[in-house]
DNA sequence: CCGGGACGGTATAGATTCTATACCGGTATC
DNA sequence: GATACCGGTATAGAATCTATACCGTCCCGG
């Protein structure tokens, strides 16, 4: 038998996987979580520039879908702790893979960008479309 | 020396670099592209659901990037063809993996969410509040 | 007694991004 | 003519993300 699931089809399922993998913030959380559980707090101050909003929606959904745990200690102040489930372990592997090629690559990406702005505005006249992000 | 960037922090340009490929549809685009160049067209038909203006924004700024050339043969009708860079080869890897995890994984993730839902309302009263997606 | 801080979040509003749908110019074909 | 193909744009509306402020509960110091 071949393949079960093809993420180029609009309507498979593996669609909704990898639009949660892929949203914005859940590689920052897994990656955060690779060095055992954590709370609230914390991932929050590790994931620099996350808002509380974002990271207790992202939270939640990887809940959902079973990649992370919450677990809730009655104690005050409250003590909330967050960890990867297997499924999320698993995850971890190619997302650190991802991971490591964005810090890696950041210089050849940097010089493709100089180049392209450097064609953007040159001696003026057929300067090439390019979207600047 | 130790790392030179870390995701983490909110200023790194590593941070541009992964939010680059975490755009909802620049996995699509990299796996599409394994097989070898691509037309618009071609590509907007592997690609099921994507539209024309996504398309052509994320090529845009993949091109931007580096990632992908843009080659226009002049014909009629127009004759433009999509490819992986060299840098966008090296990103094919990680990324994958990544749709490979989705695909394989989705009985896991619909189990667990099932899961969710179920928990959701039960016998009513304490039901636990998982987001649903 | 009173103020303040830690924790784990919500609420609200505004900016950004994504989607759906229609349309364009130029040519070749029917 | 009329229609279709190609590689996109244009426009409007919906969904999503951000910034910022705030909340309840408890404990601690003064």
């Amino acid at each position: 038998m071949g393949k079960a699931y093809n993420v180029m089809a609009a309507t498979c399922p593996s669609r909704t996987v990898l639009h949660r993998i892929g949203a914005r913030w859940t590689v920052f959380i897994v990656n955060a979580l690779d060095n055992g559980p954590m709370r609230f707090t914390e991932l929050k101050a590790r994931i620099r520039g996350i808002t509380p909003k974002a990271l207790t929606e992202t939270l939640r959904a990887m809940e959902y879908d079973g990649l992370v745990s919450r677990t809730e200690t009655p104690a005050n102040p409250p003590h909330v702790e967050y960890a990867l489930t297997g499924l999320g372990r698993s995850l971890l592997t190619p997302l650190r893979a991802v991971r490591e090629w964005a810090e890696s690559h950041v210089p050849d990406i940097e010089r493709a960008r100089a180049r392209a702005d450097a064609l953007r505005e040159p001696a003026s006249g057929d300067a090439p479309i390019l979207a600047r992000p």
